[in-house]
DNA sequence: TTCGTCATGTAATGGGTTACATGATTAC
DNA sequence: GTAATCATGTAACCCATTACATGACGAA
């Protein structure tokens, strides 16, 4: 019934940047390194085995790499990639998908990158998902720290209350996205709807 | 040449806690995950086979668990692990080395939860070898922004400026501790040298 | 007696990195 | 012409998770 199971992140953000333009392996890598910024790198070693399953997919294709005029024809080392109908019909699923795959650790960075291309509900319901993740995060750890408090040496304490901070900065951070994503669907309705 | 391979992370983590008090494998593991607390949790899949790996290499041993007088005996169904002197051993050797393992991504909490036992040199040399670290990332992450600005949507920005944050956050946090500690050093010289 | 949780383990799988191999292009 | 970097790819390995199998023990 599900049809793959393939890998998951580096899949939407190799499709999500190829949906915006077309480009080679090399050239992708560096663009997804500066997309995630602090979150995530990904090497060779697993990209280029990326591409080649969604070409075989059919879900992107070589394009011609633009064999400009004056240069010599048949050249060609750079492979530049970009996406079928299949593909940008398949990264639209994906985008609209709001379900732990989303929020989740691994995938929220992806999924939060390209929120520009993805629906305003389904943003609102990923970053739901991702505050409530944390806030059962953020509990099971409290409850935890209050057993075993007083147990614990100056370090240890120390990390686990850096660890807390950041995750609570993490919520706030989500708060403040949540409360602009409200108020601009509220503004939608009222300019769709006047008076 | 080199001794092992093996979980580098899993194993510090084990061996350390085992350090503190003997355990079985299913309270080693919740321990482990409220040590850890935000940072990384382990599952029993990975728990147990690491367990199996430091008894073949004699780094633990069986416990007998404590056979209280009036428990009915030669019942067994927990096993409780200790460390060998061996273990420990190990254990002082891990907590001694100061290089990158101990300062990246996957190490430096693990490391940091066992300051508390590692010389006060090392743990100097660790923050400050993560430090610098976190600084190299931050200098290629600006430097990538730079390039990029404005031409990344409103989303990828406030992500990559939130992960930004995150990061000099904790640089913050390591320059306290870094304080902390050399203030600390200063304090012990001159009280081993008085006047 | 049955249910939840404690407790131990293994096999299949997964997603990724490292190290390597190779060659084209550019700048000096 | 040679070094750096651009560019593509693969094979071996690593570390961990998932799902499963098993069973003891306490409480209802």
């Amino acid at each position: 019934m599900s049809a793959r199971k393939g890998a998951g992140v580096l899949e939407l953000a190799v499709l999500g940047l190829l949906h915006e333009s077309p480009m080679h392996g090399y050239e992708l890598r560096k663009r997804l390194n500066t997309l995630l910024g602090m979150l995530r790198t990904f090497s060779y070693g697993s990209l280029y085995p990326c591409l080649k399953q969604l070409l075989a997919e059919g879900l992107i294709i070589e394009d011609s790499p633009d064999e400009d005029v004056r240069t010599v024809p048949s050249r060609r080392s750079k492979i530049v990639y970009k996406l079928t109908a299949e593909g940008k019909e398949h990264l639209q699923k994906l985008l609209t998908e709001a379900g732990p795959a989303a929020w989740e650790d691994e995938g929220f960075g992806v999924h939060f990158a390209f929120f520009a291309h993805t629906r305003a509900d389904v943003r609102l319901r990923i970053l739901e998902g991702r505050r409530s993740r944390l806030d059962e995060r953020l509990e099971s750890v409290r409850a935890a720290l209050a057993r075993t408090r007083e147990r614990v040496d100056s370090y240890t304490l120390e990390l686990q209350n850096h660890g807390l901070e950041s995750v609570e900065r993490e919520v706030r951070w989500l708060n403040e996205i949540i409360g602009r994503e409200r108020a601009q669907a509220e503004q939608a309705k009222t300019t769709d709807n006047p008076r």
